[in-house]
DNA sequence: TGCAAACCCCACTGGAGAACCGGGGTATAA
DNA sequence: TTATACCCCGGTTCTCCAGTGGGGTTTGCA
């Protein structure tokens, strides 16, 4: 799992479709990338990987935008990193298979650090990074401006 | 955390010189590459950062090799990790801190995610990855050849 | 019908890291 | 003294990240 910028922008973009998801209307791309700082033309990239993944739709011509596929409560933190990383299986490696048994025990190791990492990002969905971000704001008000 | 094939081999190379480690000779980096098919050139540098990082130690010279500085069981492999991987702070993203209260928040979903892996890798050490082994050669010792 | 808004697709750049290869230098045992 | 084996530095190819840019297509609206 990369937990770069790349899927912190995908994420935020997500959660900026979230909050707006009650209305209907579509989101445009200026106006995420404005909300959460982030190239738009970059964004462009990520809402288009997002689409294919089916965590977004979009309207095209004027008016149009991108809104979530499904409600906030449905879509995980580990759904939208491996979509927008998915095709990222990056065996530059050329050992497609373990050649010894101790290779074979070093990658359980791997995969177990993995399991462990993408257990906590299935359990968090944008609903859930949306409340904490509301709690936070009703606490301290004036702590973000 | 990488988990790439770097890494792999670097644990290997460290388990292998934890099989020799009671033998006091050193092991050459021949010998481990060839033990795990691991090109000798490429493990050269990577047992070259282990033992700049502290975890073997070479013999310069005719009969010379690398030997663990520590015992198999005082050696994680998260350790093993962060040294090979450790200047490796990946900010490409040019955003040092985040800008916005949501761009918080995912920061803080990426780390746990990342604690939780390290909690995993900092729970074996080479020993333990050595009896694992040695438990399933005993079991079904044909299984590998 | 025509314009402009907005998505859509493709290509390109610059930088970094992975996974090597190779040459030459240096220390050391025999 | 010589062969061994580590040491250091640099280059290569590849892929991905983080953008930037150009042109095409769909669509709402006047």
């Amino acid at each position: 799992m990369e937990l770069s910028c790349k899927s912190e922008y995908a994420v935020l973009a997500l959660l900026e479709l979230a909050a707006h998801f009650s209305q209907g209307e579509p989101l445009q791309i200026r106006q995420i990338a404005a909300q959460q700082s982030i190239p738009d033309r970059y964004l462009e990239q990520l809402l288009a990987t997002l689409r294919r993944g089916g965590l977004v739709r979009s309207q095209r011509g004027a008016k149009g935008g991108y809104y979530l596929a499904r409600e906030p409560h449905n879509i995980t933190v580990l759904e939208a990193l491996e979509c927008i990383e998915g095709g990222n299986i990056q065996q530059t490696c050329p050992e497609d298979e373990p050649k010894t048994s101790e290779s074979a025990i070093v990658r359980e190791i791997w995969q177990e650090a993995r399991d462990c990492a993408h257990a906590i990002l299935q359990n968090y969905t944008l609903q859930d990074l949306r409340d904490r971000h509301d709690q936070r704001q009703d606490v301290n008000p004036m702590y973000y401006i």
